[in-house]
DNA sequence: TATAAATTATGACCAGTAGTCATTAATTAA
DNA sequence: TTAATTAATGACTACTGGTCATAATTTATA
């Protein structure tokens, strides 16, 4: 009785181009601009069917912010290599977070988008909150600065879980202020590049353990 | 020849009284949930008369997140010394910036929702972007900065509108994520005080300079 | 004061869009 | 072959930011 299981597959892809049609209709006009009546002729289907996929536009917006957490970890974990110390990772991770907000920026843009709602506004809409851990990166934050911690190449006086969210925290600011006031900075007598030189400046000299024999 | 004049203070009188009625509404409802409509009644006038006087509901939320800015930068400026370092000064606005957060909260969202938006798209929608630097607390930052650098007790290798610029933006990622995240920290063992509390030790620790005699 | 001109206010209306639901089509079970 | 179940449709609703022809009010002119 193989049909019920061949139906839930065909189930599954149906969802899985939808939101291949999102991200094309996403990518190409933004979220704010982009219409579920888009979305739907993308997917030739009518807009009605996508309602019985997803609970919502925000939860469809949800699914390939996702995608892009994921690549995010993906690129992180290829940066970061186990041999070396806990604060180089945090150095390389900042770096492939700042390429990923300029090559991927509809990506980033979800993420930010996200980032800048209420989780528990957000869970109502759909079940986003469990998920949310799971999918953020800030999960490997955690262990690089454990690590970072293990092998003396970060104080060791704070508590983990403090340390990696206010990091990440800090980079979000950065990394949003860049995106959305790069036309000012002129005027301010800076520029994106350097606030993230000094941010990383600031950040690797706040958490590095200044006990450590090198 | 006075009825010109008269006039030109009925105006803004009337401008005001939108503001005001806007204000009491968006506190009341949040900015997303308010409509015109709304406003209008609130003002006991048309809504087809709020655009006399206003070019778009952005225009009017900005009018709000100035007073917002405006009452910021007033407490900032009353936390602070004229005597103290500038590192300490530091602190002060901190300390005030995130108290600012938890007592104003619905400033505070405006204040994020134009931090979270790109200026360029904004300006064209109304004429803000040389407003925005002149009512940004940020202007108060690049003097307490260079009064630290001046008096020893903040590192003088970095510039000075970088290192502005990239507290401002720190600070705005760790307000925003305290804010949005709360019911996440739980999960993942830690509090919004805390994250805050690192928020600090990690910056001040970043940008005090460690050759200062004390 | 009476009338014309200019200013200010009104609210019905429009356009755009997320989300719904009665109806239809397709698939599976009997 | 027919009934029952499941999937898909698209016309429709509700809502809201913004507009504009019309009306009311105020000021200037004769």
């Amino acid at each position: 009785m193989g049909i019920t299981e061949r139906k839930e597959r065909e189930k599954e892809r149906r969802r899985q181009d939808i939101i291949l049609a999102a991200e094309k209709v996403f990518f190409s006009k933004g979220f704010d601009q982009s219409t579920m009546d888009d979305v739907a002729d993308q997917a030739e289907l009518s807009k009605g069917t996508l309602y019985l996929y997803f609970k919502s536009k925000v939860e469809l917006h949800w699914e390939i912010t996702k995608k892009g957490m994921n690549r995010l970890s993906e690129m992180i974990m290829k940066s970061i290599s186990i041999d070396a110390t806990g604060l180089d990772n945090l150095t390389q991770m900042g770096e492939v977070f700042y390429h990923f907000s300029m090559d991927e920026p509809v990506y980033f843009n979800s993420l930010m988008f996200f980032e800048g709602k209420d989780i528990e506004e957000l869970t109502m809409k759909s079940g986003m909150l469990e998920s949310w851990f799971l999918e953020s990166p800030i999960k490997i934050l955690y262990e690089v600065v454990e690590s970072g911690i293990k092998d003396g190449s970060i104080r060791g006086d704070l508590p983990v879980p403090a340390v990696a969210n206010t990091l990440w925290a800090q980079t979000l600011g950065v990394l949003q202020v860049i995106r959305n006031k790069k036309e000012v900075f002129e005027l301010l007598d800076t520029s994106g590049d350097a606030v993230m030189q000094c941010h990383y400046e600031l950040l690797l000299n706040g958490v590095k353990n200044k006990n450590a024999g090198s």
